[in-house]
RNA sequence: CGCGGGGUGGAGCAGCCAGGCAGCUCAUCGGGCCCAUAACCCGAAGGUCGCGGGUUCGAAUCCCGCCCCCGCAACCA
């Protein structure tokens, strides 16, 4: 039986169409999917849309519709993002559903009756704006936004005892109980708790929240807000609110399982939220935790952080229109530092396509299957053993990608691929066939390292490391696990070669 | 004294946690090759590793102080 592996996206809201950042966190997510899937696991890989937020009503208003048509059509635009970024996500939820709304009323009752209760909630609210603003965040007393003057507004809403859990966060995070990817991530978390942790409000009004949103169990007045109702996405994919078996016990709980393997993707924006509430929720509910969270930088475009007022917002969609769908995933996974913010621009972005891809992958693998097609009559000779170091190559990689380092992996990559092009000018194939000297083995080492350069360009670039795959005569359905694959002389003398006839990469024109 | 990240050849970054020849990608210059998408390979030039001090045989790396840039600043994801 497959071990289970659950891995999951942070839910962003619908209220503006998807943009790079996002699509940073789901190609870094999907290239671990399919590396994991790879290995041999039974990978639960979900994403989906944040649809309860006060942000969608007001957006919806402002675009005359009704909100639920509105969120529809929003969650509909992100659900592209499976088809426009290749994702292999086998699963997608919608807050809106019943069965979110069912799980989130369940976890919100398991939690310990203590940990929810009731206070009076004050603070300076904007009418214009709908939200709470802090006094720091105010120009001259004023809302930035409307220039008013916000009221101080008191209700009574419910809260969750986080302080109860400060001593057990921290020795879960520092302990390494759950990993952090990257290290520094999980300091600041650690520095974060040591500050002392405040109880959290979960509920607004049903008023304040015009009606929208998950109603709070036992209690028609107030509606959930924003942890209960966005957080739980992660058990309510796995339908959570059942009561007998379902996906949950599979991947969640795994009983019998030494090793769970339970892991969020998200943002470092929402760190704090997912490495510190999340876990409180989960701590008082007695659920089981995460075992893994990798959190990732943002996406600035050349070198400004992307906003709507800047009008420098870029959309994953044009962009792959432009370049493909696997040059993108390749800059967001090999251009950008996994672990910091990285730098998107137009200018870089062509650079790496070019050199990367054009002068690298692509010319590479035309470079190898010409020359079998020419000098070999299309048919891979007999086996020679590996001049690459693979092991040691694989080695790297796995190490690499499995601390979610996508921008170490892809300079491995890199580097295989100058060795294969460094081997052709040394040995000169060409000049050896003119002397009739022998070549078929130094062609078997090219070919079968082109085979581990395609299998390892798999969770990166799927399309194109199933294309050479293809090409070298090989069917990426009937591919075994990475440990079986990944052993050098794989590729059976004789196979008969598919050179394509459109190139990997083309070149760009202007 | 709020928190975090960053400041490394022209550009973008790695190296720092566990001190030991300053590395990668791109750009530039010179040479080679002709299998390949005018691609590829080799070589060269280019850096006081933000500044000042300290520890050490030895510091980009550890310690102290300072300057600059970018996020976040907690019921605002």
């Amino acid at each position: 039986m497959k071990k289970p592996y659950f891995l999951s996206l942070t839910i962003p809201y619908v209220n503006a169409s998807p943009h790079i950042g996002y699509a940073l966190e789901a190609v870094q997510g999907d290239a671990m999917a399919r590396y994991q899937r790879l290995c041999g696991k039974d990978v639960f890989f979900v994403f989906g849309t944040d649809e309860n937020s006060l942000k969608n009503v007001q957006a919806a208003q402002k675009a005359g519709k009704p909100v639920q048509e509105f969120v529809d059509e929003h969650a509909e635009a992100f659900r592209e993002l499976e088809t426009i970024l290749d994702l292999s996500n086998t699963h997608f939820i919608r807050t809106t559903e019943q069965r979110h709304v069912d799980g989130s009323q369940k976890l919100w009752n398991l939690c310990k009756k203590e940990d929810i209760y009731k206070k009076a909630y004050r603070g300076l609210y904007c009418v214009g704006c709908e939200i709470f603003y802090a006094p720091e965040e105010l120009e001259n007393g004023l809302c930035p936004e409307h220039q008013t003057r916000p009221d101080v507004v008191e209700e009574e809403n419910y809260f969750f005892r986080l302080s109860s859990y400060q001593k057990e966060l921290k020795q879960i995070i520092g302990d390494g109980l759950i990993k952090v990817y990257p290290d520094s991530r999980k300091n600041e978390m650690l520095a974060l708790i040591d500050k002392g942790l405040e109880d959290f409000s979960i509920s607004r009004s049903l008023e304040r929240a015009h009606g929208w949103g998950i109603p709070v169990p036992g209690d028609p007045s107030q509606i959930m807000y924003v942890w209960f109702d966005a957080l739980t996405n992660y058990l309510t994919a796995l339908d959570f609110h059942k009561e007998q078996s379902s996906p949950y016990t599979s991947y969640w709980v795994q009983p019998g399982e030494e090793k769970r393997e339970v892991i969020h993707v998200l943002g470092k924006g929402v760190a704090r939220f997912h490495l510190v509430y999340w876990l409180g929720m989960l701590l008082s509910a007695g659920l089981q935790l995460p075992t893994s969270e990798f959190i990732h930088g943002y996406i600035t475009v050349d070198g400004q952080k992307m906003s709507k007022s800047l009008n420098n917002v870029i959309h994953p969609k044009k962009l792959v229109e432009t370049y493909g769908i696997d040059a993108v995933r390749y800059y967001f996974l090999g251009a950008i530092s996994a672990y910091q913010d990285g730098d998107f621009s137009d200018v870089r972005f062509r650079e790496i396509y070019t050199s990367h891809l054009v002068n690298g992958v692509g010319n590479l693998t035309s470079r190898i299957l010409s020359m079998i097609e020419k000098y070999q009559n299309n048919l891979i000779p007999h086996k020679a053993d590996d001049l690459f170091d693979t092991v040691g190559f694989w080695k790297k990689y796995q190490e690499a990608i499995e601390r979610f380092a996508f921008h170490d992996v892809v300079h491995n990559i890199q580097t295989l691929v100058t060795a294969l092009d460094t081997t052709i000018s040394e040995e000169k194939p060409w000049e050896l066939v003119r002397k009739g000297q022998p070549v078929e083995a130094l062609f078997y080492r090219l070919s079968e390292g082109l085979r581990h350069l395609a299998l390892a360009l798999l969770p990166i670039m799927p399309q194109t490391a199933e294309n050479i795959l293809v090409q070298l005569g090989l069917d990426p359905k009937k591919m075994d696990v990475l440990s079986v694959e990944k052993e050098w002389g794989r590729l059976e003398p004789g196979t008969r070669i598919q050179r394509a006839e459109e190139v990997l990469f083309p070149r760009l024109t202007s």
